[in-house]
DNA sequence: CCCTTGATTCGTTATTTGGCGAAATATAAT
DNA sequence: ATTATATTTCGCCAAATAACGAATCAAGGG
């Protein structure tokens, strides 16, 4: 019950949800997503620290930059089962295409040193 | 967004996934759920109002009862990937057992004149 | 037409959550 | 070594949420 209450809650917030749909292109650093979603970077750690704890997503340290990744194999059927679905949902959801642009103009180089 | 985003917010509560879990075995009424989940009636009331209004469950009015059913052939796909997946989920979990066994049990008739 | 019963709505309270900036941590670059 | 950059953690505030009991609504039975 604990983990798939955990996936729930992880995915009960939009910026959330936004965050897991624009890692379907490509992982993604903290900066290149708070450039994106335009929050405090505090935040945008503390959402993906989320994200993290249900495993929906990996992080993976890549000098000083830290990666996020969907966990596509994940261990635990839920976060399978969700990540299956969710990849099929919002694909003409305005917001949700919009991100996508931005995550593929988004370099890590020009944004991140502001 | 909105409709997939009212979808994990209404599971993002354990009595919520409990009465979603336990409307696989039947429909219910308020009085019957309220019983197995020992909670204020009118809480009750409230999660199941949530749960309709992401359209993951149907009421009907049968008299003075209210049964809430499962809405297994909802239009939105969303709703149908969700029951689908729930459906295979937590039937190992304890919590999720002894409800069902609670709900083979109770009776309208005995439980809802008190 | 009352009275009972099941369900919903309303008002209140305690807890959780999402947001921020500042401080702390870790790594890279000079 | 010192500075700069990316990220996380901490403390705080405002908004959202889950819970309850009381009041209200709806339907059925005397």
């Amino acid at each position: 019950m604990r983990d798939a209450l955990k996936i729930f809650k992880a995915l009960a917030d939009p910026n959330r949800i936004r965050i897991l749909k624009m890692l379907e292109l490509r992982p993604l650093c903290v900066c290149e997503i708070t450039e994106i979603l335009n929050l405090a970077n505090s935040t945008v750690s503390k959402h993906l620290s989320i994200l993290r704890e249900a495993e929906l997503i990996l992080d993976e340290k890549e000098g000083k930059w830290v990666n996020y990744a969907r966990n596509s194999t994940a261990a635990s059927p839920y976060v399978r089962d969700i990540l299956e679905s969710t990849a099929r949902w919002l694909t003409e959801d305005p917001q949700i295409l919009a991100d996508a642009q931005s995550a593929k103009k988004v370099n890590r180089d020009v944004i991140c040193r502001r």
